[in-house]
RNA sequence: GCCCCCAUCGUCCAGCGGCCUAGGACGCCUCCCUUUCAAGGAGGUAACACGGGUUCGAAUCCCGUUGGGGGUGCCA
């Protein structure tokens, strides 16, 4: 099984989850996961963007057997092969038809006509695959694939593919035929969107003497977005990388991923080890066949179940780069951020939100949240606030004391528990949703604590009265 | 236009001729728990596109229609 990724600078969603597809479907049959990236185009090969790809990979955990190969460095194999299907007849030289000249060629951007001119190489002359029913025999393609059963192709529908550009560069018909036959490649799993070169593929192959009998192809189902249309860069999110900046674990990723088109039989969806668990239980014909839809809500809820699972000691080690994004990340510690840790985890869906949330643990003055201080700061909240002032100077300073003796003062004042906190919770954090009060107020300190509230009365008393 | 693929809750996955008054998950709604918000617990909402066959029997097989998607590059 191989994975053969373009290299575009990023690593497509729809990629990665053919790459772990294909690695499943290796690992579960003892199969080797070979790697090869498809740079035939000379744009394509530069270095950084071939190592995207393997950073992507690596992220995700999928580690490839043998040494990647790189199509560009096999240019002369795939050049060979084309000389050889010219010198037989089977490929011809083809000039270009231009635009408003495609009338007399059925609308085609070449003539067929030049297949028995016996051109030779020429300025603007490309090579193309004379696709002739006489040369096989057979006058139409086709396939049994793992996925979909079997499929085929009319050879009167198929055009004559290039094989090699005017500027002398094989394409990637000519380098994936021979390279897959080069690398002895068993299984084809690639996207839904591949279907259509495969009858070409398999008419180069037995063109170059290379049987294909054995080989088995599975196409699988495409990414599509709420539209349901294919994943695109400039509709989507669709670069894999992106997702781990915002805060997903690879592990969630990889979990989500395979839920794209498969599941597991057992119907337990989570999985904390999927590369370890999924493998044995992976049947590349169990795949379905419809285009699957990708649910960023579906995701974030697998990530969350992922990022609740983790220890917390785990849970803070892995949030620990998302505060390093932060514009107060000088003043982020790792001793107090391990107080609230356990809180935080369960709360949050991805890393990224996890600096958002404690922010006022470590901000000199708590980024005041207008919404929130309105809704709390409505009717008696300043007097309740003042009163449990009065408290916070003298109670003892944990959490559990703090928390008894407020829910007492509430009930002395005739408040709901609820509203009651409102005021004390913007004014101490600035929002009102966040971890648990006075855990976090035990981990302020009462010193801090009482400045935050007196502040918050200070401004509550100028929104009652404003100006002298 | 032509070629190809697909069609079960809004979404993902089960179902592969009778076990289906169609199951699980995400989302959504209600309730419980509760120091906010989560988490957790208990319920609920919601689908076999349509029409013909085949069969004792069809979500499951066949054909058609409709709908959606992909391809149609000297990109991969």
């Amino acid at each position: 099984m191989r994975f053969a990724p373009a290299p575009t600078g990023y690593l497509h969603l729809g990629s990665a989850r053919t790459a772990l597809f294909n690695y499943l479907a290796a690992r579960s049959v003892g199969g080797a996961f070979l790697l090869r990236v498809e740079d035939t185009d000379l744009e394509r090969s530069r270095p950084e963007l071939v190592d995207v790809v393997y950073a992507a990979l690596e992220w995700l955990g999928l580690d490839w057997d043998e040494a990647p190969i790189r199509q560009s460095a096999r240019v002369e194999a795939h050049q060979e092969a084309v000389e050889d299907l010219l010198a037989r007849g089977l490929a011809y030289w083809s000039d270009p038809v231009p635009e408003g000249d495609r009338e007399r060629t059925g609308g085609r951007a070449y003539d067929p006509a030049d297949r028995d001119r016996g051109l030779g190489p020429g300025a603007g002359r490309a090579v193309r695959f004379r696709v002739d029913p006489d040369a096989t025999g057979a006058t139409s393609v086709g396939w049994d694939d793992e996925i979909r059963g079997r499929i085929d192709f009319e050879l009167a529908n198929l055009e004559d593919f290039v094989l090699r550009r005017a500027d002398g560069s094989p394409t990637f018909f000519v380098a994936n035929a021979v390279d897959d036959a080069h690398m002895r490649v068993t299984d084809v799993i690639r996207g839904e969107d591949l279907i259509n070169v495969t009858p070409k593929y398999l008419l180069l192959r037995s063109a170059l003497g290379v049987a294909s009998a054995d080989l088995r192809f599975a196409h699988l189902p495409l990414i599509v977005n709420e539209q349901r249309k294919k994943l695109s860069k400039r509709r989507d999110d669709v670069s894999l990388l992106d997702y781990r900046d915002r805060g997903y674990l690879s592990e969630a990723m990889v979990n989500y991923l395979a839920l794209l088109g498969w599941g597991p039989p057992d119907g337990e969806e989570v999985r904390f080890d999927p590369l370890g668990e999924f493998p044995a239980m992976f049947r590349i014909a169990d795949v379905g066949e419809s285009p699957a839809g990708f649910d960023v809500r579906k995701l974030r809820h697998v990530n969350a179940e992922h990022i609740r699972h983790l220890g917390v000691a785990h849970f803070a080690e892995r949030a620990r780069p998302y505060f390093a994004a932060t514009p107060w990340a000088d003043r982020y510690r790792d001793e107090t951020f391990a107080l609230v840790a356990g809180e935080v985890q369960t709360r949050v869906e991805t890393l990224a939100e996890v600096p958002g949330y404690v922010d006022f643990l470590f901000l000199a003055d708590p980024e005041v949240d207008e919404a929130s201080w309105d809704a709390a700061f409505a009717g008696d909240a300043p007097t309740w606030l003042a009163a449990v002032a009065e408290g916070l100077a003298e109670w003892p300073w944990t959490s559990a004391e703090l928390y008894e003796r407020t829910m007492a003062l509430a009930e002395e004042l005739g408040a709901s528990r609820k509203r009651f906190q409102a005021p004390l919770r913007v004014a101490v954090t600035g929002r009102r949703v966040g971890p648990p009060l006075f855990e976090s107020m035990e981990v302020l300190g009462r010193e801090e604590t009482l400045r935050r509230v007196a502040a918050a009365l200070d401004r509550a008393a100028e929104t009652e009265a404003p100006g002298p």
